[in-house]
Parts: C-alpha cells; structure tokens; sequence
DNA sequence: GACTTTGACTTTCTTTGACTATTAAACTAT
DNA sequence: ATAGTTTAATAGTCAAAGAAAGTCAAAGTC
C-alpha cells in the first residue's frame, strides 16, 4: 500500500488546517507519538511538505510549553478574500455591516488588532457621520471601504 | 496547547501595565503564590520578556516593602508625541498638513506603512471630501484625524 | 536514486531551589 | 531620644534539571 508514514501524517496536519481556517499550532512529540513515529520524523514531513515553497509558514518554540505552528499563506486566497470584499460591497454599505466585514478581515488575519481600529474610526466617525447628509452615509461609507480594503492589497 | 507558567505570567504582567497606563509595581513573592510558582520564576520572566530590549526599564527594590517595577519606556514620550499632535490639530487641518502629520507618525515609528495608507486614506478620500462642502472638510478632517490619533493610544 | 525512517546529539527555553544581598522595622544599649 | 544591632521580609543570582524542538547522517524502502 502506497501508505507510508509521512501521507499520514502530512494528511493529518492538512486535516487540522482546514478544519482550523489555516492556522494550527502542534506539539512534535504528541503527534509523534499519537501516530507512532520518532518526533524528528514530524520535522522531516514539514521540511518536505509545508515548506515556503509550497505556500506554509512555520514557527516553532523550544522548551517547556514548545510548539509547532503552521500556517497556510496563499496570496492568491488572501486577494481573493479581498476582492470579494470588495464587490460584496457595492454601492452602499451600514455601519453594522461594515464593522463586521472589517471584523472579519481580523479574524482572516488579514489585519492587526490596530489597523482594525483604524478603520473602524475611518468608518465611523461620529463626526463625519454627523455632516454628511441621512442616505449619503452609506455612500461615503461604501467608498471608504473600498478605498481601505485596496490599500490591504 | 502552550500554555506554560511564563506565558501565563507575563500575561498577567502585560494586562496589569495596560490597566496601569504601562506602570506596574507587583510584589515577587505574592505573585509567585497566586499564580503558584516559585519566587526567582518571575524574575525569569521579567528577564526574558520585560527587559530593555523589549522597551521596558525594571527597578526594584528589597526588604520590608520591596517590589519590582515594571515601566514601559517611550510610553510617556510616544503618548506625549500623540498629545502634541493632537493639540497641534485645532479645531480644523487642511489635507496637506493631515498627510504630513501622519508621515510623521511613521517616521517616529509609531504606526507601520501599512497603517499610514489605512490612515491617509481614512483623512483623504476623495469620495468623502467630494460630498463634504468646503469650509466643513477641514473640520471634519481634523475630527477623524484625532480619532485616528487616540486610536494609536 | 529518490524518498523515508530512525536515533544520537544539539540547541533553546522553562522550572526549580539553594544560596546571597538588601532593606525596613523592631529592638537594645547608652 | 539616639545610635547601633538584630530580625524578618523581600528581592537577586546562578546553576542544575527538565521539557521541548532542531539537525544531520546513516540505514532502510521502493
């Protein structure tokens, strides 16, 4: 059978990016020995199947507490996060709405905790929101949005 | 998954300086039996994760009363380059100015690039200032720029 | 020959504890 | 009261042990 170790354990750790949105933080020795492998056999997997080549990033940690994490970054998915952003859109847009799209390119990873809150203030700033005129709002709005998500790209 | 004493230490650390606008004078011993470890662990952590280098300046002192505390260095100076600039905005700022000004935030270090374009876009969109009439732009410029600002921290 | 498996050895980070140093408060002698 | 001394309460240091992960080359498999 065309099974060696390795596809198992590559399948696993595949499994585990996707059902945790890319992202996933291991610990070499329990995975080694969940599947039955000596650990360094874990770092041969990564070496030959989640390097940078092939579109992962990887940090680990040492000593007490240590781990592997993995993460998928692909450019092409991040763009096209973007851009369906962007045409989700349209022509207006609430404030409710756009604070959870903006929400949710946090919690893509798209954004840092501060770069969130800058654009939450970008989108709605009392201040503006009290000159510009009831049904324009969520023109301006929309547009901003636009003109912040393309300056993530 | 990783959660190992330091961790968990330096955790509380950060939140107590957060509530504490970055000063924080914590009792070694008392700490180390809260969160149950022993006494020479927090000047491990301190060490090795509140050091100079990371930006903070640590003092101390022993005997009846001693504490160790912990101070976030250019804190003050980076808070009291915000006020600066935000007093030096006024009630109105023409775009010219807004774009320098956030330039200059990014020259001191305090946002990246990425967030300088979030905040340029945010102060200088041309749909929103296409709606706001004239004399408001300023005004409504400088009530974002000063969100924007005290969003920085 | 390319890919996989294994394990000895290395490096990094964390935890622990014995020992040391400093300080404030309490005490003592004058 | 004052100065000196002791005591108790803190914090500091450092090295050893522990807990991961990394490296690399030899051996195994297809």
């Amino acid at each position: 059978m065309g099974n060696p170790m390795s596809e198992q354990i590559a399948r696993i750790i595949e499994q585990m990016l996707e059902e945790n949105d890319g992202v996933l933080e291991l610990q070499r020795n329990k995975l080694a020995g969940d599947v039955g492998c000596v650990p360094s056999q874990i770092n041969y997997v990564i070496a030959s199947r989640f390097n940078h080549d092939r579109g992962y990033i990887v940090e680990s940690r040492r000593g007490g507490g240590g781990y592997i994490k993995i993460r998928k970054i692909s450019f092409d998915s991040k763009t096209a996060f973007l851009m369906h952003m962007l045409s989700a859109i349209g022509e207006k847009i609430d404030a409710m709405s756009a604070r959870a799209l903006i929400a949710s390119l946090y919690d893509n990873n798209l954004i840092t905790q501060r770069e969130m809150s800058l654009m939450l203030v970008a989108v709605s700033d009392r201040a503006l929101m009290r000159i510009v005129q009831g049904d324009s709002r969520d023109t301006v709005r929309a547009d901003i949005m636009k003109s912040l998500i393309l300056t993530l790209k």
